[in-house]
DNA sequence: GGTATTTACCTTGAACTGCGAGGTGTTAGC
DNA sequence: GCTAACACCTCGCAGTTCAAGGTAAATACC
């Protein structure tokens, strides 16, 4: 109904490139632990998006451990923009639906 | 991740019982169209929550015609505390993240 | 009188989402 | 040498949401 995992995804992911274990991390970081997406949820995430050409991976070796690195494309940027739009459509109607049931 | 169709249907039960079909057409009155839940979702969401105590069903002859009214009963008002504590804290996640995002 | 729309109920099957719990191997600290 | 953190990945379940159907009565329209 929100998409709320993708949509931080690529939020994160619009402003640098990261890999899929500290978007598990970073995630809780910003969120003040209030949303816990586990790695269960991020790494399927992240190869859809990656399919659907919303996101390109980049490995990098950093030392001897290899990192999957991923960032937007321009698909990707036009998708986030879509799922902002989503996500405030979503939010304002159900803060308005509990003014209107307040009020009523 | 969200259940806003269980909370929108709590919040509106919350302050009159109201019948199936006119739940449909409420929810999209009060979000200005902006959420549009079908009766495949009301139905069984509304049958979930009757077996699960937290709604109670009364049927009623309007006419020839038979309603079916529901209404909250008290664990149905403790579900709905849950669920606005909920959605307070993934939208207040959400655009936490936002925000931390677009500084960084 | 007949027909179309609206009201009102309900079910089904599928798609999609989200997640816990597992597994592998590597590196760092003690 | 051992434990904890790092980093990847997969599986299968459970829950959610939906479109598309079907029934039947009431109303509106011609």
């Amino acid at each position: 109904m929100t998409g709320v995992p993708e949509l931080l995804l690529l939020r994160l992911l619009s402003q640098e490139e990261m890999y899929g274990y500290e978007l598990v991390r970073k995630i809780q970081l910003v969120t003040g632990e209030a949303i816990k997406l586990g790695e269960g949820v991020i790494y399927p995430s992240l190869y859809a998006l990656e399919k659907a050409g919303a996101l390109k991976a980049k490995r990098r070796k950093v030392g001897a451990r290899e990192r999957v690195y991923y960032s937007l494309t321009r698909k990707g940027r036009t998708r986030l923009q879509k799922l902002e739009a989503d996500w405030v459509r979503i939010r304002d109607a159900v803060n308005l639906a509990g003014e209107a049931d307040a009020v009523s």
